[in-house]
DNA sequence: GCGCTAAGTTGTCCTTCGAG
DNA sequence: CTCGAAGGACAACTTAGCGC
Protein backbone atom coordinates (compact mmCIF):
# COMPACT_ATOMS: atom_id res chain seq x y z
CA UNK A 1 0.00 0.00 0.00
CA UNK A 2 2.89 2.54 0.91
CA UNK A 3 5.11 1.40 -1.85
CA UNK A 4 1.94 2.45 -3.84
CA UNK A 5 1.63 5.74 -2.66
CA UNK A 6 5.18 6.70 -2.87
CA UNK A 7 5.37 6.14 -6.49
CA UNK A 8 2.12 8.15 -6.78
CA UNK A 9 3.81 10.50 -5.37
CA UNK A 10 7.42 10.52 -7.17
CA UNK A 11 4.63 10.88 -9.88
CA UNK A 12 3.55 14.33 -8.81
CA UNK A 13 7.20 15.04 -8.63
CA UNK A 14 7.85 14.38 -11.92
CA UNK A 15 4.92 16.16 -13.59
CA UNK A 16 6.31 19.12 -11.12
CA UNK A 17 10.16 19.39 -12.62
CA UNK A 18 8.48 19.44 -16.02
CA UNK A 19 6.26 22.19 -15.21
CA UNK A 20 9.12 23.72 -13.50
CA UNK A 21 11.16 23.75 -17.26
CA UNK A 22 8.48 25.93 -18.76
CA UNK A 23 8.80 28.35 -15.19
CA UNK A 24 12.62 27.85 -15.86
CA UNK A 25 12.05 28.88 -20.06
CA UNK A 26 9.60 31.76 -19.07
CA UNK A 27 11.91 33.30 -16.16
CA UNK A 28 15.19 33.08 -18.24
CA UNK A 29 13.24 34.76 -21.36
CA UNK A 30 12.37 37.20 -19.47
CA UNK A 31 8.52 36.72 -20.44
CA UNK A 32 5.74 37.64 -18.64
CA UNK A 33 2.75 35.55 -17.53
CA UNK A 34 -0.16 35.71 -15.28
CA UNK A 35 0.93 37.30 -12.23
CA UNK A 36 1.25 34.52 -9.22
CA UNK A 37 2.61 35.43 -6.37
CA UNK A 38 5.27 33.23 -6.84
CA UNK A 39 6.40 35.54 -9.17
CA UNK A 40 5.55 38.81 -7.64
CA UNK A 41 8.35 37.12 -5.21
CA UNK A 42 10.94 36.85 -8.60
CA UNK A 43 10.04 40.29 -9.24
CA UNK A 44 11.36 41.11 -5.59
CA UNK A 45 14.27 38.88 -6.59
CA UNK A 46 14.73 40.50 -9.93
CA UNK A 47 15.30 44.07 -8.61
CA UNK A 48 18.00 42.46 -6.15
CA UNK A 49 19.70 41.00 -8.59
CA UNK A 50 19.72 43.84 -11.33
CA UNK A 51 21.26 45.97 -8.51
CA UNK A 52 23.96 43.85 -8.61
CA UNK A 53 24.79 44.21 -11.81
CA UNK A 54 24.16 40.50 -13.30
CA UNK A 55 21.87 38.83 -15.95
CA UNK A 56 19.09 36.31 -15.03
CA UNK A 57 20.88 33.81 -16.96
CA UNK A 58 24.15 34.12 -14.40
CA UNK A 59 22.09 32.37 -11.97
CA UNK A 60 22.81 28.91 -13.74
CA UNK A 61 26.86 28.86 -12.93
CA UNK A 62 26.30 30.65 -9.56
CA UNK A 63 28.75 28.41 -7.42
CA UNK A 64 27.20 29.18 -4.07
CA UNK A 65 23.94 29.64 -4.30
CA UNK A 66 23.16 29.20 -0.29
CA UNK A 67 25.52 32.29 0.06
CA UNK A 68 23.95 34.36 -2.57
CA UNK A 69 20.58 33.39 -0.92
CA UNK A 70 21.67 34.37 2.52
CA UNK A 71 22.68 37.64 0.68
CA UNK A 72 19.17 38.33 -0.36
CA UNK A 73 17.86 37.59 2.93
CA UNK A 74 19.94 40.45 4.62
CA UNK A 75 18.92 42.80 1.87
CA UNK A 76 15.37 41.93 2.67
CA UNK A 77 15.94 42.61 6.41
CA UNK A 78 17.39 45.87 5.62
CA UNK A 79 14.45 47.04 3.79
CA UNK A 80 12.12 45.98 6.79
CA UNK A 81 10.61 43.01 4.82
CA UNK A 82 7.51 40.74 7.17
CA UNK A 83 9.33 37.43 8.81
CA UNK A 84 6.72 35.90 6.16
CA UNK A 85 7.21 37.80 3.18
CA UNK A 86 11.15 36.53 3.81
CA UNK A 87 10.15 32.88 3.40
CA UNK A 88 7.87 33.08 1.37
CA UNK A 89 11.12 34.82 -0.63
CA UNK A 90 13.13 31.86 -0.07
CA UNK A 91 10.72 29.16 -0.94
CA UNK A 92 10.33 30.65 -4.55
CA UNK A 93 13.79 31.85 -4.95
CA UNK A 94 14.44 28.17 -4.36
CA UNK A 95 12.02 26.97 -7.17
CA UNK A 96 14.12 29.37 -9.34
CA UNK A 97 17.09 28.04 -8.55
CA UNK A 98 16.20 24.67 -8.75
CA UNK A 99 14.76 25.88 -12.57
CA UNK A 100 18.12 26.82 -13.32
CA UNK A 101 19.40 23.50 -12.43
CA UNK A 102 21.47 24.08 -9.52
CA UNK A 103 21.66 20.67 -7.13
CA UNK A 104 18.73 21.24 -3.97
CA UNK A 105 21.90 20.16 -1.56
CA UNK A 106 23.86 23.33 -2.62
CA UNK A 107 20.73 25.58 -2.17
CA UNK A 108 19.11 24.22 1.08
CA UNK A 109 22.39 24.01 3.14
CA UNK A 110 23.00 23.83 6.90
CA UNK A 111 23.91 27.52 7.62
CA UNK A 112 21.11 28.73 5.17
CA UNK A 113 18.71 26.69 8.00
CA UNK A 114 20.66 28.50 10.69
CA UNK A 115 19.95 31.91 9.33
CA UNK A 116 16.41 31.30 8.66
CA UNK A 117 15.35 29.60 12.10
CA UNK A 118 14.59 33.14 14.02
CA UNK A 119 12.64 34.03 10.60
CA UNK A 120 10.78 30.98 10.82
CA UNK A 121 9.81 30.55 14.50
CA UNK A 122 8.47 34.46 14.00
CA UNK A 123 5.61 33.23 11.31
CA UNK A 124 4.72 29.77 13.31
CA UNK A 125 1.13 29.81 14.86
CA UNK A 126 1.01 29.70 18.55
CA UNK A 127 -0.99 26.93 20.20
CA UNK A 128 -3.72 28.71 20.86
CA UNK A 129 -5.67 28.15 24.48
CA UNK A 130 -9.13 29.68 23.18
CA UNK A 131 -11.76 28.51 24.29
CA UNK A 132 -13.86 26.52 22.19
CA UNK A 133 -18.08 26.35 22.34
CA UNK A 134 -19.61 24.05 23.87
CA UNK A 135 -20.92 20.90 22.38
CA UNK A 136 -24.06 20.89 24.81
CA UNK A 137 -25.35 24.16 22.75
CA UNK A 138 -25.17 22.21 19.36
CA UNK A 139 -27.19 19.43 21.42
CA UNK A 140 -29.66 21.41 22.82
CA UNK A 141 -30.71 23.53 19.54
CA UNK A 142 -31.21 19.81 18.27
CA UNK A 143 -33.55 18.61 20.56
CA UNK A 144 -35.35 21.97 19.97
CA UNK A 145 -35.54 21.10 16.38
CA UNK A 146 -36.94 16.93 17.16
CA UNK A 147 -39.85 18.36 18.01
CA UNK A 148 -40.82 20.11 14.46
CA UNK A 149 -39.59 17.93 12.10
CA UNK A 150 -42.21 18.93 9.58
CA UNK A 151 -41.19 22.73 9.55
CA UNK A 152 -37.40 21.64 8.89
CA UNK A 153 -35.98 22.48 5.23
CA UNK A 154 -33.91 19.96 3.41
CA UNK A 155 -30.66 21.64 4.67
CA UNK A 156 -31.49 22.00 8.43
CA UNK A 157 -32.58 18.71 8.46
CA UNK A 158 -29.72 17.71 6.29
CA UNK A 159 -27.42 19.52 8.86
CA UNK A 160 -29.22 18.36 12.14
CA UNK A 161 -28.38 14.74 11.33
CA UNK A 162 -24.90 15.70 10.52
CA UNK A 163 -24.54 17.30 13.66
CA UNK A 164 -26.04 14.15 15.60
CA UNK A 165 -23.65 12.35 13.73
CA UNK A 166 -20.58 13.97 14.11
CA UNK A 167 -20.91 14.95 17.85
CA UNK A 168 -21.28 11.13 18.83
CA UNK A 169 -18.64 9.25 16.34
CA UNK A 170 -16.53 11.99 15.56
CA UNK A 171 -16.29 11.43 11.72
CA UNK A 172 -15.40 14.19 9.74
CA UNK A 173 -17.74 15.39 7.23
CA UNK A 174 -16.65 13.59 4.33
CA UNK A 175 -16.55 10.58 5.78
CA UNK A 176 -19.91 10.52 6.98
CA UNK A 177 -20.75 11.98 3.44
CA UNK A 178 -19.99 8.82 2.17
CA UNK A 179 -21.15 6.33 4.33
CA UNK A 180 -23.94 4.20 4.24
CA UNK A 181 -26.24 3.16 7.08
CA UNK A 182 -28.63 0.28 7.71
CA UNK A 183 -31.16 -0.93 10.85
CA UNK A 184 -30.09 -3.81 12.76
CA UNK A 185 -32.66 -5.74 13.74
CA UNK A 186 -31.77 -4.85 17.72
CA UNK A 187 -33.05 -1.07 16.58
CA UNK A 188 -29.43 -0.15 16.36
CA UNK A 189 -28.15 1.10 13.48
CA UNK A 190 -24.27 0.53 11.80
CA UNK A 191 -22.78 3.29 9.59
CA UNK A 192 -20.30 1.88 7.04
CA UNK A 193 -17.66 4.70 5.89
CA UNK A 194 -14.00 4.27 4.83
CA UNK A 195 -11.52 6.47 6.27
CA UNK A 196 -9.08 7.53 3.92
CA UNK A 197 -6.66 9.72 6.51
CA UNK A 198 -4.99 8.03 8.95
CA UNK A 199 -4.93 4.13 8.98
CA UNK A 200 -6.42 3.89 5.47
CA UNK A 201 -9.63 1.52 6.38
CA UNK A 202 -13.19 1.15 6.58
CA UNK A 203 -14.18 1.97 9.38
CA UNK A 204 -18.40 0.77 10.88
CA UNK A 205 -19.41 2.34 13.69
CA UNK A 206 -22.69 1.12 15.67
CA UNK A 207 -25.32 3.63 17.41
CA UNK A 208 -27.75 1.97 19.99
CA UNK A 209 -30.65 4.58 21.08
CA UNK A 210 -30.00 6.30 23.51
CA UNK A 211 -32.10 7.76 26.28
CA UNK A 212 -32.24 11.03 24.90
CA UNK A 213 -34.08 10.08 21.92
CA UNK A 214 -34.09 13.53 20.24
CA UNK A 215 -30.40 14.36 20.19
CA UNK A 216 -29.57 10.44 19.12
CA UNK A 217 -28.10 9.67 15.97
CA UNK A 218 -30.61 6.68 15.44
CA UNK A 219 -33.00 9.08 15.98
CA UNK A 220 -32.28 11.29 13.19
CA UNK A 221 -31.41 8.72 10.37
CA UNK A 222 -34.76 7.03 10.47
CA UNK A 223 -36.56 10.43 10.20
CA UNK A 224 -34.04 10.88 7.45
CA UNK A 225 -34.72 7.95 5.92
CA UNK A 226 -38.59 8.33 5.87
CA UNK A 227 -37.79 11.65 4.55
CA UNK A 228 -36.40 10.94 1.13
CA UNK A 229 -38.51 8.00 0.78
CA UNK A 230 -35.86 5.31 0.60
CA UNK A 231 -36.74 1.91 0.29
CA UNK A 232 -33.96 -0.67 0.48
CA UNK A 233 -30.71 1.01 -0.55
CA UNK A 234 -32.03 2.35 -3.14
CA UNK A 235 -30.69 5.59 -3.62
CA UNK A 236 -27.56 6.76 -1.73
CA UNK A 237 -28.57 7.78 1.87
CA UNK A 238 -27.46 11.98 1.10
CA UNK A 239 -29.84 12.22 -1.67
CA UNK A 240 -31.15 15.62 -1.36
CA UNK A 241 -34.66 15.71 -2.84
CA UNK A 242 -34.36 18.87 -4.15
CA UNK A 243 -31.89 18.88 -6.72
CA UNK A 244 -32.53 15.07 -7.30
CA UNK A 245 -29.24 14.26 -6.51
CA UNK A 246 -26.82 13.78 -3.83
CA UNK A 247 -25.60 16.18 -1.31
CA UNK A 248 -22.58 17.53 -2.29
CA UNK A 249 -19.63 18.67 0.13
CA UNK A 250 -20.01 22.44 -0.38
CA UNK A 251 -24.18 22.32 0.35
CA UNK A 252 -23.44 19.81 3.32
CA UNK A 253 -20.73 22.26 4.75
CA UNK A 254 -22.97 25.09 4.24
CA UNK A 255 -26.10 23.72 5.81
CA UNK A 256 -24.44 22.39 8.81
CA UNK A 257 -22.96 25.91 8.75
CA UNK A 258 -26.08 27.53 8.70
CA UNK A 259 -27.64 24.86 12.03
CA UNK A 260 -24.18 25.99 13.67
CA UNK A 261 -25.44 29.73 13.31
CA UNK A 262 -29.29 29.10 14.62
CA UNK A 263 -27.93 27.58 17.08
CA UNK A 264 -26.30 30.93 18.09
CA UNK A 265 -22.41 29.83 17.85
CA UNK A 266 -20.74 32.69 16.99
CA UNK A 267 -17.38 33.54 14.91
CA UNK A 268 -18.48 30.76 12.11
CA UNK A 269 -16.28 28.14 13.36
CA UNK A 270 -15.20 25.06 10.97
CA UNK A 271 -17.11 22.08 10.72
CA UNK A 272 -14.60 20.17 12.31
CA UNK A 273 -15.08 22.23 15.73
CA UNK A 274 -17.76 20.03 16.23
CA UNK A 275 -15.37 16.86 16.28
CA UNK A 276 -13.51 19.71 18.53
CA UNK A 277 -15.83 20.12 20.52
CA UNK A 278 -17.02 16.85 21.04
CA UNK A 279 -13.25 15.65 21.85
CA UNK A 280 -13.03 18.55 24.12
CA UNK A 281 -16.01 17.44 26.47
CA UNK A 282 -15.30 14.05 26.38
CA UNK A 283 -11.60 15.29 28.31
CA UNK A 284 -13.13 17.43 30.38
CA UNK A 285 -15.61 14.19 31.50
CA UNK A 286 -12.39 12.80 32.75
CA UNK A 287 -11.67 9.72 30.22
CA UNK A 288 -8.91 8.43 29.66
CA UNK A 289 -6.93 9.15 26.79
CA UNK A 290 -6.35 5.75 25.62
CA UNK A 291 -10.45 5.95 25.43
CA UNK A 292 -10.32 9.53 24.03
CA UNK A 293 -7.95 7.95 21.15
CA UNK A 294 -10.23 4.78 20.69
CA UNK A 295 -12.94 6.92 20.04
CA UNK A 296 -11.06 9.75 17.76
CA UNK A 297 -9.46 7.23 16.34
CA UNK A 298 -6.43 9.69 16.27
CA UNK A 299 -3.44 7.36 15.85
CA UNK A 300 -1.14 10.09 17.51
CA UNK A 301 -3.30 12.05 19.80
CA UNK A 302 -1.54 13.85 22.09
CA UNK A 303 0.36 16.16 19.51
CA UNK A 304 -3.19 16.29 17.97
CA UNK A 305 -4.81 17.37 20.60
CA UNK A 306 -2.55 19.72 22.03
CA UNK A 307 -2.42 21.43 18.71
CA UNK A 308 -6.05 21.29 17.95
CA UNK A 309 -8.58 20.15 20.47
CA UNK A 310 -9.05 20.09 23.70
CA UNK A 311 -9.06 23.56 24.32
CA UNK A 312 -11.00 24.23 27.67
CA UNK A 313 -8.68 22.03 29.63
CA UNK A 314 -5.78 24.31 30.28
CA UNK A 315 -8.20 26.80 32.45
CA UNK A 316 -9.84 24.04 34.01
CA UNK A 317 -6.30 22.82 35.19
CA UNK A 318 -5.39 25.96 37.03
CA UNK A 319 -8.60 26.82 38.51
CA UNK A 320 -8.00 23.13 40.27
CA UNK A 321 -4.73 23.54 40.72
CA UNK A 322 -5.37 26.99 42.88
CA UNK A 323 -7.85 25.17 44.93
CA UNK A 324 -5.75 24.90 48.45
C1' DG B 1 -28.24 29.44 -6.17
C1' DC B 2 -25.06 26.01 -8.13
C1' DG B 3 -20.71 24.10 -9.24
C1' DC B 4 -16.04 24.72 -9.68
C1' DT B 5 -11.37 26.24 -8.40
C1' DA B 6 -7.91 27.97 -5.59
C1' DA B 7 -6.44 29.06 -1.17
C1' DG B 8 -6.27 27.91 3.54
C1' DT B 9 -6.34 24.51 7.43
C1' DT B 10 -5.66 20.10 9.60
C1' DG B 11 -3.53 15.54 10.14
C1' DT B 12 -0.09 11.98 9.19
C1' DC B 13 4.29 10.25 7.83
C1' DC B 14 8.98 10.38 8.10
C1' DT B 15 13.39 11.96 9.72
C1' DT B 16 16.46 13.89 13.04
C1' DC B 17 18.08 15.01 17.52
C1' DG B 18 19.14 14.59 22.28
C1' DA B 19 18.48 12.41 26.85
C1' DG B 20 18.73 8.41 29.59
C1' DC C 1 20.15 1.62 21.68
C1' DT C 2 15.46 3.28 22.60
C1' DC C 3 12.17 6.63 23.26
C1' DG C 4 9.77 10.81 22.74
C1' DA C 5 9.68 15.45 20.86
C1' DA C 6 9.98 18.49 17.10
C1' DG C 7 9.92 19.89 12.47
C1' DG C 8 9.36 19.53 7.43
C1' DA C 9 6.83 17.70 3.57
C1' DC C 10 2.84 16.47 1.75
C1' DA C 11 -1.95 14.57 1.47
C1' DA C 12 -6.63 15.22 2.80
C1' DC C 13 -10.12 18.18 4.16
C1' DT C 14 -12.70 22.69 4.21
C1' DT C 15 -14.03 27.15 2.76
C1' DA C 16 -14.30 31.48 0.14
C1' DG C 17 -15.25 33.48 -3.90
C1' DC C 18 -16.16 33.68 -8.73
C1' DG C 19 -18.68 32.96 -13.08
C1' DC C 20 -22.71 31.25 -14.93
Amino acid sequence: MQRIVRSGRQNEKEKKTSALDQLQISILEGKKEKKSIKQQRIGQFKEYWDKTGRDLIEIKDLKDPEVEMINYIDFLIEQNSTSANIVENVSAITTLFKAAGLSEQKINGKVLKQVLKRTRAKIKQPIKESTSYSINTLLKFIELQADKLQTLTEAQFLGCTFISIMAFCTLRMVEVLRADVQQNEDNSWNINTSMWKGDDTDAEITFRPLVNQSICPTFWLSKWLNRIERQQLDKPLWWLKRTNKPATEEFTSKSIHHVMEQAGIENNPTVTSIRAASITKAFSLGFTKIAIDRFSRHSDSSMVTLKSYDKNNNDEVRREISKL
